[in-house]
This record gives structure tokens, sequence and C-alpha cells, in this order.
DNA sequence: CCTTGTGTACTATGAGTATTAGTACAGTAC
DNA sequence: GTACTGTACTAATACTCATAGTACACAAGG
């Protein structure tokens, strides 16, 4: 009966990421994995802050952030919800940024001096989780 | 008879990364792609700053930062060198911060909705780049 | 109507980082 | 000496992140 769902995300102190940062991937994580379901409601701002002692504004922040993203909806003095699948960017702006992501992966590896072939399968592993939709 | 090689970097001020990081990522890429073999000497500090139009601490902090990873090494007075190749770090460290890497570019996928076969496929692709070192 | 809980929008402040600017010093080569 | 090298400081500016506090509009339940 928890409308929220029991609980959600994990702060790192050690993480070098911005909270907001980490709690926009967490919650995104959750929704591509379908830990998330559409339509479930999310904590609220002030909820979520307290439980991870943090400020409110820094949550609101980020909800904003996945609101204009397209995966979260905010209903007027109800709360958030997972938004129903949509087309956000253009194929254009897709590929550009995921250039960059993949520019900034070969950086790194670069820089590890990692083998290549490992760092691929590496990768190819930790995708899998972002592969679940079809098996509904 | 170009002691520093015609030239080197490009600095992209749309890019988000700082300065310093993009001379970093450049050089360490030209070094990982053999386009800088061992032993080639690198543009003066004041030298690059001029060339880049920016501030002499800008070069000398990526420089440092290269030196103390071990792709570069000092000569007090002559210039800077490309250092031969050692292991940098430990193992379990290495394995860390691909783990890093990994997770920061599912995240990016998944925040693009992108197909992640296709993103390994371009990723595949990119990280070829690094592979030369065994055909020499 | 009133109270509580929701998202949202401000301003202000402190901490940390990136960059620029300027100066200075030690080593090398001619 | 002169002119290059790298390196090491201090100071000032600009920007981001997070916190703090306040306020407003909407929804639900008395």
């Amino acid at each position: 009966m928890a409308r929220t769902q029991a609980l959600l995300i994990q702060i790192a102190t050690g993480d070098p990421r911005p909270i907001s940062k980490q709690i926009v991937d967490g919650v995104r994580m959750k929704i591509a994995t379908g830990e998330l379901a559409v339509g479930a409601q999310l904590p609220s701002v002030r909820g979520l802050a307290q439980q991870l002692t943090i400020n409110p504004n820094t949550v609101a922040k980020a909800y904003a952030e996945l609101t204009g993203e397209g995966w979260l909806e905010a209903r007027q003095g109800l709360g958030l919800y997972v938004a129903t699948p949509r087309q956000r960017l253009s194929n254009a702006e897709r590929d550009r940024r995921l250039d960059d992501a993949v520019q900034s992966f070969v950086h790194e590896v670069a820089a590890l001096d990692y083998p290549p072939d490992r760092a691929l399968t590496r990768l190819e592993r930790a995708l899998r989780v972002l592969a679940p939709k079809k098996t509904a």
C-alpha cells in the first residue's frame, strides 16, 4: 500500500558526481531497467530530501531535470509520476551526445592503458541491464 | 627539423571539459594512438599557451598531470618528452576506474534511450584507434 | 474555510574548482 | 650574459554545487 514504493536512491559521499546528478542517474536507471514502472509515484521532494538528509532544492532540481527530459510527469498538488515513454531528442542530437559519451569512454580507457577488448567485454555486460524492455 | 613536431592540440570553447583536461586527454590520446612516439618532445609550456591563447599555468597544470601519470618525462631546462611506457596503477585501481567509466557510459545510454546494441557497435569502432600498438 | 501535503520559484550565502595574471627561481644551451 | 626550458608560488575573478529560508499555487480531507 506504500504509495511511493518503499525507497529509492542512495547517495554516495565519495562519488565525484554532484548529488543532483546522482539522483537523476539513479531514477533514470530505475526507469530504464523497469524497476520503476510507468505511472509509479515518486517520493515527494521534501520526503526524499529528508530521507537523504540533503536540501529539498537539490531534489527539486533533479526532478525538474527528469521532468524536462520527459522521464517524469508532474501533477500539480499531487506529486510526480513516471511518464509514458516518448521520443525526447532529435536523432541528430542523440547521435551527437552518444558520440561524446563514446569519446569520453575511449579517453578513459586510454588513460588507464586498459586492454580495449576487455573494456568492451565489461561494457557489453553492463549494458545488458537496459535490455529487459523486450521481455515484457 | 621541427623539434616539437609541428603542432598538437585543439581546444574547443564549447567543450564542457576544463581546458586543462582537454589538453590532458588530447595528449594522452596522441600517445595512445602512436601519433606521438616515445621520446618525442612536446611544445613548451609557454609556447603551447601562446598558440592556444590560454594561460601558461593551465598548460603547466595539464603537463604536470601527465607527468604524474607517467605519460611524460621532464628534463629540467630542456623540455618535456614522451616517457617510455610503464605500469602506472594497480590492477585494482584500474578496474575500479574502468568500472566508473562503464557506469557513466551506461547512464548516458539510458538517458538517451539509445539502443544498447548500436551503442556497443559505435564504441567498438571507436576503440579500434587504441589497438595499433600490436601492429608495430 | 482551514489545514496539510504536493510541486515550483525565488534570493542569498558559503564552499569548491577552473582560469587568468603576475612574479620568481632553478636548470640548460649558446 | 642571454634566452630558452620546467616549476612554484600568490591573488583575483568567474562559475558551479549545495544549503538555507521564504513564498505561492494546487489538491485532498476535515
